[in-house]
DNA sequence: GGTAAGGGTGTACGGTGTACACCAAGATTC
DNA sequence: GAATCTTGGTGTACACCGTACACCCTTACC
């Protein structure tokens, strides 16, 4: 019998670097995210951890791949637009248990297995509703982010983290954000609904799912004319 | 008389500062940016910016105030559509001159005076063209990050300055990438076109302008057609 | 039991942003 | 003209970052 392992700290593995990675960015978000604050998480030396990624880079990527995971499979089931329509709602719902993988999918620039399996099936879902290769082609790229559930939000919320030093910027944009309801920035003091008045939706003030699926079904519908209406690309000389 | 300036360095100031950093950032990207190098560029040492901008924070937000600016006024002789249209345009060229924007844009959680002007402006137009300011409101939701003239690419370019270190990255993924022509990703090769076969759009390989306007204005079409036929805010309970 | 391999450690280097004390020249005031 | 104040550039230093490299120590295997 080998000496009774005295401490039960198990070995470090890949999995458990990338799985500890992803739950301390979900804590403290992307800048906090140190492979020295990542090691002392783990009990171990920030250079252990090289043993299991290549770099920070590798690390990220990887990471990335952990929660593209998470996302639904595709349904077969139904007609493509509620079928792509329910795919991307449920990567909505991924990014949004893990906001930092929305700046690491913007910055990257190549792609992973995993984030090309998505594109793949994704892709393949408009190709099986009867799409034209070309009319896929553009439609990919106008869906662009929002394939990944996330769309660049007019006022960002200051993330968890970084709200205290958010709060000491410039005092001048500061407040113009805050007090948008100002003379100075009349439309968007409407938009925003601070003076909103009446029942509608701008006086509840901003739901975030609701302008995701008020966008993405923009899209979808435009898409299904396009390619009921028998869109044909434009001839280049 | 003062003793003759035996240098003809001129002292610096703000705007010497922020157009030496816009410069700097659209030579050698947004990583490379750093107030070492930018205060070297300057001649200077790099705790002397810090008498002209707060810290990097507000560095970055003042080098977005100073390229928004350049975006063209809107024009109020035509229809809603074609204002915005060419205005988003307008956008889309200015960023496209200083790439490095994009991620400073994307990251910013406050706003600065001159991006909420540009903002306030963009909600105008479609208030003048009739909007309803909840409609409006949704609109520049759906809108997004394409209201600066940029969307998410599916294959980003690599940046000028990281291709070398791009081509690092795991060799499953650059495989990935490059190969997607595999049987692996069958559709993302037919969209990507590398085994387009006819005088379509795929064939020549992707025209970012063409796939830019195309999601744009399937966009600008889907907010008309809400306009035309009287959408209203759905009642919230 | 010798040996090879894999995984954790310690040290060190060059980079980053920036706090703080200092100092030099120009403007202002008496 | 001298004393003062203000503005802006300097030098040093600190804490943090990613990570290269050499060194173990434990385990696995022949």
């Amino acid at each position: 019998m080998t000496p009774a392992p005295s401490i039960p700290r198990l070995r470090l593995n890949r999995d458990r670097v990338l799985q500890a990675a992803v739950e301390l960015a979900d804590e403290i978000g992307l800048e906090a995210l140190s492979m020295r604050r990542l090691a002392e998480e783990l009990g171990v030396v920030p250079m252990a951890l090289y043993k299991h990624v290549a770099n920070k880079e590798e690390l990220l990527d990887a990471m990335v791949e952990v929660i593209v995971k998470e996302i639904d499979p595709p349904i077969s089931s139904t007609d493509w637009k509620t079928a792509v329509r329910l795919r991307i709602i449920s990567a909505r719902q991924v990014l949004m248990r893990h906001p930092w993988a929305r700046a690491v999918l913007e910055s990257r620039t190549n792609h992973t297995p995993t984030v090309l399996d998505y594109m793949e099936s994704t892709i393949g879902m408009f190709l099986a509703g009867g799409f034209s290769v070309d009319l896929t082609h553009h439609v990919m790229h106008a869906l662009g982010s929002r394939m990944w559930g996330f769309t660049q939000e007019l006022f960002n919320q200051p993330t968890s983290s970084g709200s205290a030093a958010a709060a000491e910027t410039a005092p001048d944009a500061q407040s113009a954000q805050t007090l948008a309801t100002a003379e100075r920035y009349p439309n968007i003091a409407r938009i925003s609904g601070a003076a909103a008045h009446d029942g509608t939706v701008v006086a509840h003030g901003c739901d975030d799912r609701f302008e995701f699926e008020f966008a993405l079904d923009l899209l979808l519908d435009g898409f299904e004319r396009l390619h009921q209406t028998g869109w044909r690309p434009p001839l280049r000389s």
